[in-house]
This record gives C-alpha cells, sequence and structure tokens, in this order.
DNA sequence: ACATAAACGAGACGGTACGTCTTGTCTTGCG
DNA sequence: CGCAAGACAAGACGTACCGTCTCGTTTATGT
C-alpha cells in the first residue's frame, strides 16, 4: 500500500540533459563568468523557471555537470606502468597541455570561479583530480609506497596528493608554463629526489 | 632635462587610493563577485570614469591593491625561531586561522576568484605567500636547508613552498579545515617525516 | 476561434499607464531634453528594460502620450458661437494662455522638441491642434465657409488651419507673446480682413 | 594715449571662427541632439573651457553662426520677377527640396530642437526667412501688395510670412513633402485663390 | 474517462550593474 | 592670461542578466 505524494509529471530527464549540456558547452566557451543562467536555458530550449526548480545557481549546475563525470572525463587519469616518476612525468604533461590547451585554458579557471562560490565544485575538483578512485592520483601514489624516498611505509599519501594538485592550480591561476623544468622539480617534491 | 609629454592636469594620487582602499573595504565586505565598480566609484566618491581611466576591471584593482601589500600585509609572514617544523606549524596555525576568520572566510576565496581572470592577481597571490622576500615561505625553507630530510642541498625550495600555497588555495576552495592534523602531514610533505 | 499567438505573461497595462503618467508629468516639470527616461521608469516605479522592451525612445512615449490625449486634452478646442471671427479670437487667446503660463510654458516647447525627432509626434501634434475632430480648427472653419472674404466656397481649409498654426508654433519658438493687435492679425490672415 | 584695459592675449578669432565652423559641420552631419560640445572642441582644434568661455550653450552657438549666415546663407532667398505667386511657388519648390535633400533633411530639424532651448534661435530663424532684408519674405509680398486679393492697402504682410513659414516648419516637423498641390494651397492661402 | 495538479516553454516584470558618453568645472604648463 | 589638453565628479545612456512571476500547454497519475 505505498503511497504516491501527488499526481502529476515527473522531472523531464531530457530537461535535465539539456541543460547540463548547454552549461558545459557555455562554459567551455565563455568562461564562467559570462555563462548566464539565461543563455542556458536559451540554449538548452527550456524555460529559465525550469533551472531554477532544480538548481539554486549557476555553480551548482557545474557542481553536478562535474559530478556526472561531463566535464573532466577520463583525460586526467594516471597511469600506471609500475615506474611512479614515469607515470607522474607522463601524467603531468597531459596536465600541462590541458592547461595551455585552446579548450582547456578558461576551463580550468572557469571550475576555480566556479569553486569559489560552491564548496561542492571545490570538493569535486578535488575529489576528481587527486581523489581515490581508479586512476586517482592518491591510488597511484599508494601503490608506489615503499619505492622512493619520500614514500615510505605511513607517508601522507593524500596530502601529497593534494599539494601536487594545489600547486597545478596555482600555476593555471598564475599562468605559469608547465614546463619539464617545473615537472620535475614537482616529482622531486612529491616522490623525492631522482637517485643518483 | 627632462621634457614633459604634455601639458594638463595629472593622475589624482587621492582618487588613486580612495579607490584602492573602497575596493579592499568592499571585497572584504561582499565578496569579489558582489563586489561592484559602480559601489567602488560611490564609496570611493569618485567617478565611474575615473575608475575606467586607469583600470582594465575590478581585477585590476584588486591586483593593484595586493601589490602594494594592502590586502595581506604582513599577516601571513613565516616566523623564524630556528625549527623550521615548529615555524611552519605556528605559520599554518595562523593561515587556519585567516581562512576560517570571518574577515578571512572569502577573502581567500575572493582572491582567488579575482587571480581567475587576472594573471597578475595569481602571480602576486603567489609571490605574496610563496614568494622571496624576507618571512616568506621560500626564504624560510632555504634557511633550513640541510637540516630536515625532505631539504638536503639543491632541493626544489621554491617549488615546495609552490605546492604548500597550492594545499591551502584547494583547502580553501573546498572549505576543509586545517585542523592539527591536516598541518601535521602538510609539514611532513615539506620538510619529510618527523625523526623518531 | 481567435487563437493566441503565444503563451507567456502578458504586457502590463499597469507598468504602461504609469509610465505614460510618469512620462507627461516630467515633461511637463523639467522640458522634453531633461526628460530621463531613468528618471520616467523611476517614477513609474518601473525597470528601464520595461520602457525600452516596448518604445523606441522617449519621442515615442512622448507620441504615445499625446495621441490618448493624455498631454493636451480638451484645452484646445475651438468654440462654435456661430461667430468664426470671435471664436478664433477666443481661442487665439486661450492658446496663447497656454503658451505663456507656467505649466504651458515650455510643454509647447517640449513637444516641438519631442516632434524634432519623431514624426509621429508632429503628425499627432498637428492633429491635435487643426485636425479634423469636433473642436477641431479645420472643423470650425470648414463651419464658416461662404461667411468671410477668405473662405469662399473651396477655400484650402486645412492648410488655413495648418498656417495658423503654424504660426503659432513659431511665436512658442521664439517666444513672441500673443497681443491683442497679433491675434487681431492671424485672424485676418485666416478669414480676411474685417468688413467696414 | 589710449590703454588697454588689461593684459595678455585677446579673445582668438581664429578659434572663434573654428569652433563655429565645426559645429554647424557637425550639426548637418548628425543633428542637434548628438550634437557634443566635446567633438565641437575636437573638431576645432580647441579646448572645451574655450568654448564654455565664450558661449553659454551649444545652442548659443548655433545661435550665433545663424546670426553670421553661415548656415542657411542664401539658399532661401525669395525671388522678385514680378509675378509674386511665380514667385511664391519658385521659392517653396526650393524650401520642398532643401526639406528632402539629404543635407537639409535634419538640418531644419536641428534648427528647430536648437529654437527649442533658445530663444535667439527662434527669432532669427524666423527673421531669416521671415524677415524683411533684401530677399526675404516679407519684403517680397511687401512688393506685391495691391496686385492680389489677400494683399490690399494694409494687409497684414508679416503675419502672412510668419503663417507661411510656420507652416512649413510644422510640414518639416512631420515629415509631409511638400508636394504641387500643398504648394498650391499655400499661395492660395497667401494672397488668395488664383484668378478665374 | 476524467479531473487534478505539477512540470514545462515562454517571456514580462522590477531591479542592479555594466561599460560608454557627455556635461560643466578644474588644473597644468606653454606661448 | 588665453589657450590646448585633459582629469575630475556626476549622471544618463542602452544592454545584459538576475530571480520572481504569470501565462497557456502538456503530461502523468488517482479516482
Amino acid at each position: 500500500m505505498a503511497v504516491s505524494s501527488r499526481s502529476g509529471p515527473v522531472r523531464s530527464e531530457a530537461a535535465r540533459q539539456a541543460i547540463l549540456q548547454a552549461a558545459i558547452e557555455m562554459l567551455a566557451e565563455r568562461g564562467y563568468d559570462h555563462l548566464a543562467i539565461e543563455g542556458i536555458a536559451s540554449r538548452a530550449g527550456v524555460g529559465k523557471q525550469t533551472i531554477y526548480r532544480w538548481w539554486k545557481s549557476k555553480s551548482a549546475i557545474i557542481a553536478e555537470a562535474l559530478l556526472e563525470g561531463m566535464i573532466l572525463g577520463e583525460r586526467l587519469e594516471v597511469p600506471d606502468t609500475g615506474d611512479v616518476r614515469r607515470d607522474l612525468t607522463t601524467w603531468l604533461h597531459a596536465v600541462g597541455e590541458v592547461l595551455l590547451s585552446s579548450q582547456g585554458e578558461g576551463l580550468v579557471r572557469s571550475l576555480i570561479a566556479a569553486a569559489t562560490d560552491n564548496a561542492d565544485v571545490g570538493q569535486r575538483l578535488r575529489d576528481a583530480i587527486a581523489g581515490s578512485g581508479s586512476g586517482a592520483l592518491s591510488t597511484r601514489l599508494a601503490a608506489a609506497i615503499g619505492s622512493e624516498p619520500h614514500l615510505p611505509e605511513g607517508a601522507p599519501i593524500d596530502d601529497i596528493a593534494e599539494a601536487l594538485v594545489g600547486a597545478l592550480l596555482l600555476r593555471a591561476l598564475s599562468r605559469s608554463p608547465l614546463d619539464d623544468h617545473a615537472i620535475a622539480a614537482l616529482v622531486a617534491v612529491a616522490v623525492g629526489p631522482p637517485r643518483a
């Protein structure tokens, strides 16, 4: 004898998808602070009220899109060849390219801007990159425990990952290129100086 | 025998100061994205055109105020007692309080938001905290070279400082509190695990 | 079986009225070129966009108010006692007072200024005064056909009316008072010299 | 032993001419209400203060240019062939062309707009057209006294001229074309119906 | 099947802020 | 001391969005 609470139509999944899709497209195109709810509604073919009914702010839309993996996708997975220095180096090169690419330039900063007024975005941004899933940075570092000077048993894996990601954000904010030298230095910070 | 390039009135220093002052006050009060140029002009008793004549955007105003030390001031200097672990711990406690305080909450995120559309702000933010002046983090770490496991001769001081600051920004974005455990972990990332 | 062309909210008649009312009040108070759209919006308790949505310029607002009879009203009707000379004289005295009165001073010139960038205003201004409704000048002259030297069968009634109104506008522009002598002369121009 | 009343340079005639010239050019190009004092100063190569020092408003500049004959020039002189009907017809055709021409379109309305906030402009506008110099309308009508039905001895010449000019202004304001029919009607108003 | 009622698209509304333009005054240094 | 140049406080311009609110239409239940 389950009772339904009300009659009438349910939330339109098509509208939800269209909104998220329009949001991430326009985020990439115009950046977070030229992203307008009216623009999203118009591009998604949706009334503004449909957005306001389900989300509190535009940052909440971004947070949801981020959670669904619609933004960063799998572009930033850390490889695992067994050699953690090589893997980190490879990954940092990939990240560096995203930071500089025409589509990524601005995207990362846009996400930071979104995080600025929505803690969820910040958390999901951190989890998505440093987090503990498969392909995530923490996981990769954990697998290397014992093999590098800075990664003894009990090393603060999560904090190392966080510091690494933080350093990348800082570079994104100051538009410093992530060149070979910087990459080597970051690897050294994370796992220790190369053996002689 | 300097020659002046033109005649006519000269930039009003009083107006410049009033604008910067009004900007940082309102930044602290209302956050970066409720900071309005009209509001700054009105609070500074200045015409809008006087702002647009000299700055390209509100983030440029913040960048200039930051450069003049009107925002972070000397609140974030790293102490130097000779014991780098103790000094970092003390400093991180101070930073943690700024991040949580009613006046600092939002201020750091506001600066990040400003950095989001102005590379200068990002650079000055980094320099102001990680930079190499007296009382700056890099300087303090350099002084400790040789005394800690992660700080041998040739350690990538600047990158360590950057990673530390980045980690703090990331915590600011995700509103993670900077508790004793996190502080200890960050110290370990920077200078290595405590000796037995 | 009329079909509506779209769904959604409908134009607010209250806002429209408030805008027209505010516009004519401020026109009388401050004159056409100190009439600001922002001022109208503010006095009408309306957003600026609500004005721009429906009118192209401030002169279009004046044109509409004029069309609705909100400005000149019935102040300028030509009387009809059967004696066209007496009627014109009476009417010109009334017009002269409007031109000189504190509320009319400026109002007529303001309407001329509005006509300056909106043909509709010019047309409605002409129609409202010279036009062919009941109480209008043309009508009164037509009724007098055959009774005066300049008004034989086939006289160019409309052009006489237009010339008369034009002469009044020219006096308004040059701030020449409309004294008894001028009135008599204008009557003579319109209907001919008095009989001996 | 003439004494000068003060030291220092004297009003620059070159600047005065440049200002008047720039003003009438821009008046023709952009219309009275897009005519900006800054624009005049800039085009004339003059400081704004030099304008404000000598004129109270932009309409005063127009008034002065009008007085000097820099605007209407001799374009509107009434011919005198001895046949007043023909002369008026010719003149009205010329006026009609000015009203419709690309350079005159707007110019007349601009002058009306200027008259709107400067009685001098109105007066000079009337005098320049209806006035009593050689080639002026009143003069031409006076010469025809006795030869036409509406022009007996003692006819109100000045008022007829004024009514005619007023009718033209009204047509300029309402953008009514001055076609052959209208011209014939105006001639009839001024001098009476054509003889059978 | 029908009534109910929520979700929808559209978009008008009162507002705030934008970045630009112009006003009239003031300031500086040249001639 | 007149002038060209131009900074200044003030404030209106017309545009872009905000978040709320009405419309009229379109579904999905519950009766």
